[in-house]
DNA sequence: GACGATTTAGGTCGTTTGTCCTAATTGAGA
DNA sequence: TCTCAATTAGGACAAACGACCTAAATCGTC
């Protein structure tokens, strides 16, 4: 029972170094250090920094699914929904300026590493864009809400890409704003295209 | 004279590992094996690895300095030049699906990394920012041209970023479309606002 | 309190990393 | 042809990596 908590700890730890230093540059030794145990002690826990990645993913997995959970709760109107998605950009802020976004620079990094859990990081992506599309369908955009997800989708992820490039805070806000403006004034499809 | 050659291989080797596996999982060994010489006759012509990721953003910013005076010197309208740029997501498609964007993810490694060349690297986004507004400035968008320069350039890095995590090729294009259809119905504050 | 299973610490293995050194090879000028 | 500087090859080096192993410590259960 002991071992679940310190299996917590490490996976923890592994998911904020692997934000803030990347996955592979992050070494065995830094998430020892960062819990406070032996070495040794991950090989009874993990057979392989494989299953630490697959664990924080997997703990990431759930946090947003618990987050995308409450805010289908606690907000009242689609357009609010999506309106707190975009709010993530401007909530955090300073860590986005510093190490970009968690799963955009993940996905990017085991890319590139033709890593197997690639598709898996991905499925980050897959939650946020299924629950956006489901906002846009209820706000009456049923023919283009993937489409309409993956555009707010994409425009999160350029502007945090391009912060993180030129630690730029009122870039961030000037595009926060520019896309708030773009869904206020976004209209379903159904009452433009009512002819069809 | 010879070991001129050799450096430009080398760094044409590290230019093209560094995309598509990124600057620290390339070894000495890779770019070695890439050029087919030894090891060791790095270090005369790089006294570290730092040198080496100096000398290939030194070359992707010539290389992308010549592509923008080509399209300053060959494309007529600026709308059409800032289609030109639009464009390389279309041209480069194969390769953003599996690596990303080369600007965006070097910066994002770099700045992850804490290391010092990430600035330098990010010269090559302010090298397409710069133009781009120029292009928006001759467009008579003069008071909104670097924020319509950083819009753009945002969106491209979101377009490649997504379209690396979800391999969709569709969505690129249904983006770049998007983006044409945003860029052609464009109207210069100066007329809009003529008022003030 | 003693036992058996669970959990942890610490050390070791082979490999690979960036870095450096030295000797051999090459090629241009006298 | 000979010489000397420029260039290259190949190995050596310590440090760090992921991976693994064994012995000690800890805990619940009888």
């Amino acid at each position: 029972m002991r071992a679940a908590a310190t299996r917590q700890q490490i996976v923890a730890a592994a998911d904020q170094l692997f934000y803030e230093r990347g996955y592979e540059p992050t070494a065995f030794a830094d998430i020892a250090a960062a819990v406070g145990i032996s070495r040794g002690n991950f090989y009874y826990l993990f057979r392989a920094k494989d299953e630490i990645l697959a664990a924080v993913i997997a703990l990431r997995l759930d946090r947003t699914r618990s987050m995308l959970e409450r805010w289908q709760g606690e907000v009242e109107t689609p357009r609010a929904r999506i309106g707190c998605f975009i709010g993530m950009l401007t909530a955090n802020r300073t860590k986005i300026m510093r190490h970009g976004c968690p799963v955009g620079t993940l996905c990017n990094e085991l890319a590139k590493l033709d890593h197997h859990a690639q598709q898996y990081a991905a499925e980050i992506f897959t939650l946020f864009r299924d629950w956006l599309a489901s906002q846009f369908v209820a706000l009456g955009c049923a023919a283009e809400a993937d489409r309409l997800a993956m555009h707010v989708l994409m425009r999160s992820q350029g502007v945090a890409t391009l912060a993180a490039a030129f630690h730029d805070e009122a870039f961030i806000q000037q595009e926060v704003e520019d896309m708030s403006a773009w869904l206020e004034g976004l209209k379903p499809l159904e009452n433009t295209l009512s002819v069809a």
